[in-house]
DNA sequence: CGGCATCCTCTTTGATACTG
DNA sequence: CAGTATCAAAGAGGATGCCG
């Protein structure tokens, strides 16, 4: 990107990450951690591969990226974020919040890979951090999440759950929307949600407070 | 600009304000109010003027920006940000945030308008907040600053301090550098710095700790 | 003047095809 | 798999023109 040219913090945050497609491909790394080339484009939908090459050489020239040659398990180089790149979150996380309203409007014809909810999940809270941790597995894209609560927070990460505590199945703007405490469970399920398993432990993820404003 | 088409609230933000210019023109508004078309251009250096008309438009239809046609003494339209304009700041903050290790590099030829100077400054805190309030005056861009301590807290507006407890005048990076703890005060003077007053003064002002990461 | 709209050139993006 | 090459379309940048 051509810089702005101004001596102003946000302006040369912008002059690094303001590319268009730049901070998704952060995303991408910041959820999935180390990533071959592939599946940042699989997780990139509507991104030019070209365009991909392009903006990694950027990242990686401007130290937000860092290109690693993997072991021979996986044998191929790998891409990942440096710390100054992880230190991308907290804008992430702002976008996100701010960006979550408008996940009101439904998904039409919008691309959708389950692994994106893992960001607005961690920014749930366990409401009852004192009880047993919870498990639940949702299902609602290309592939199923695992969302645990660990002190209070809650993560998610790809996977199949063992012994579950509830199994949420379901389009992705009716599971957003439930996670959100925007819609009940009876409204959810005459959307087309199932659920299996114990609602109350659904119930437990709240938004966090202080990540409403 | 062109949506991402993905079913993600990070670039459903981006769809609204991911385009170039889009934050710089939110971070001029949530800066200074209220502002006119020329105020707006003039504190957007380097945009062009169909872009700054054009972006203005988006952002209205967004929601994020509304035109108010302002009573006599200004007899203009003026644009501001809307209530969802205004809950951009923290996405604003966060690029600052990381955008603060990239002021180290000198100011070089990039434009500088003093005002910018609020925002990092809004993020420090008065390190002695049962102390009196101070006040400080800056002087180190198109216009003079005023930095006041209240609860806690530390604010900067445009104008002349009456009787300030200190006076900053010097390069903008020279002054980010001490405000940011950067820089001591004498290393300061010997980059140019000149400091009238009482030094504890400019001394209160810390980085708030949670702000670092 | 303030507040844009037009015109033109140059750069970036997007879509697809191709290669080691 | 991990990109590069090619090319058309869209967007950005810059100058200038118009209108109350």
């Amino acid at each position: 990107m051509r810089s702005y040219g101004q001596y102003c913090a946000v302006a040369r945050a912008l002059d690094v990450v303001g590319d268009r497609w730049a901070l998704l491909i952060v995303r991408e790394l910041l959820l999935r951690g180390s990533c071959r080339y592939t599946d940042l484009y699989g997780g990139l939908p509507g991104i030019a591969t070209n365009l991909l090459a392009g903006r990694l050489r950027d990242l990686e020239g401007a130290g937000v990226v860092r290109r690693v040659d993997a072991p021979p398990p996986v044998a191929t180089t790998v891409y990942e974020l440096t710390s100054r790149g992880s230190g991308l979150a907290p804008v992430l996380h702002a976008l996100g919040t701010w960006g979550g309203d408008l996940m009101a409007q439904p998904q039409g014809a919008d691309e959708f890979r389950s692994h994106w909810l893992a960001l607005p999940i961690s920014r749930l809270t366990d409401s009852t951090p004192d009880g047993p941790p919870v498990t639940i597995e949702i299902r609602t894209g290309d592939q199923p999440l695992i969302v645990e609560t660990v002190d209070g927070n809650v993560r998610a990460r790809p996977g199949i759950a063992e012994h579950p505590d509830a199994v949420l199945v379901g389009a992705p703007d009716v599971v957003m929307a439930v996670l959100r405490g925007h819609l009940d469970l009876t409204e959810a399920e005459r959307r087309g949600l199932r659920l299996d398993g114990d609602a109350a432990a659904i119930q437990r993820l709240r938004p966090a407070p202080w990540s409403e404003g």
